[in-house]
DNA sequence: TTCTCTACGTCAGCGGTGTTGACATAGCCT
DNA sequence: AGGCTATGTCAACACCGCTGACGTAGAGAA
């Protein structure tokens, strides 16, 4: 870890570069965003970031400890952006099937960035501030503290696997993309149904069915089994708020 | 892509390294596995590999066009592996889950491997064995087709999600992986609780449980959830089997 | 207005990485 | 016995993250 970052507070960030850039872990994290959205994910290397900044790749290190503390950076910018402008309803379900789709979302606008910060913590604000509203919801509910818990720490990790998977899709090189598409059809759908009855009963169903995200479906059901988990605690200690 | 590779019926591998190893690319996989497995995700390399087969790194690339090829033929390796020994009960919930967890442990074993390999769709025998196996437990349960489908994509994009968020946190270099998991007590654990309130009430429990998977708890909720609807589409039209 | 001090941009360089062209040779095939 | 070629080895390339040393811009103090 070197020590060349200089804390938030006493920074007077006045020195332009050489190529007249001021500047600042903003636009660092914004154009490393840029680059990875541009030229995916392998394009982000502090040599290229110094390039697209106008600066020394070196520069870099005044304003992020290592290349993790950037992809840290980077990704509870991620969060906060899912979190932009989202309010409560009240209907703990509907918010958390809400706040699901976001994360979702924003991580599908970024597939690269996401497959590098999706399984990270960073404990930075956005963060945090985005599991005191899940936990929130949880608890006004009516869930039990643990339980609470438990379902947001599913739930979260629902979110987040979903969204790497779907984006390390959306992230592939072109023909390797389309080749794994076209294996229900070019594969799946031709199986025997003498070897593979089930496949083959299936298999318009499924070269439908594969083609787009499973996550909705899948939230939906584990907002089923919460919603099951919720009713039965209510019921076993009846009086409740 | 280079092409120094051989074709496997053209190999005649007879010629031993200076050390007195005779490649193959089975033993590569395998050394690559172990080498995975003993030193960490980052000890991964071709220099290493090399090292710790006993040859120059550069005749990994006589087997293998690249290291991206050596990490597909691992992780086809890893699918056989978490079939490897299966067998169904009858008993439709256990046997998915049984399976769930399995992959999800298959995958835990060689996480760098699991990385790359999770969102692929080879088309291959030992896929398609599994494919079948899981719509077969479930179609045999008695889920119409259309709802089978979309459980079964569900179920294993959330066993591979999981796995490949699970696999990331194993994956990441050891300072990184540490101050993750550090971050909950250092960070959520201390929180004032007058702007987190309900993390700062639940800060105990979510360090316990944030460090172990949230898999085997998401994996029961759908499968209570999937359970509903199973009676649910019984009691409709109330005769089956 | 001038002086001082330091934040921070730049440079050169270290030890690592995956990968490849050129070369030597072991050992199967005839 | 001899040739062919599969395959192990070597050296080198381009790139990587990162760091110590250095110069200087420019804010703050006087």
């Amino acid at each position: 870890m070197n020590d060349r970052v200089v804390p938030e507070p006493q920074r007077r960030r006045r020195r332009p570069t050489k190529q007249g850039v001021v500047l600042s872990a903003e636009l660092i994290v914004d154009t490393a965003l840029r680059l990875i959205g541009q030229h995916g994910a392998e394009a982000l290397t502090v040599r290229r970031l110094g390039a697209a900044l106008g600066a020394d790749p070196s520069a870099v290190y005044r304003y992020f400890h290592s290349t993790d503390d950037l992809l840290l950076a980077i990704a509870d910018e991620l969060i906060g952006r899912a979190q932009h402008g989202w309010q409560p309803t009240g209907d703990w379900r509907a918010d958390l099937r809400a706040i699901g789709l976001r994360i979702h979302a924003a991580y599908q606008a970024h597939p690269q960035a996401a497959l590098l910060a999706a399984h990270r913590t960073t404990g930075r604000t956005h963060e945090t501030a985005a599991v005191e509203a899940m936990l929130g919801i949880l608890r006004t509910a009516g869930f039990p503290d643990l339980e609470a818990v438990r379902i947001y720490h599913a739930f979260v990790d629902q979110s987040l696997g979903f969204a790497a998977l779907d984006a390390a899709a959306l992230a592939l090189p072109a023909p390797a993309a389309t080749a794994d598409l076209e294996v229900w059809q070019a594969s799946y759908a031709r199986l025997d149904a003498a070897t593979h009855p089930h496949i083959a009963a299936t298999a318009g169903l499924l070269t439908t069915d594969m083609r787009r995200s499973g996550y909705p479906y899948a939230l939906d059901l584990l907002l089923d089994a919460a919603a099951a988990r919720l009713r039965a605690a209510g019921s076993g200690r009846d009086r409740d708020r």
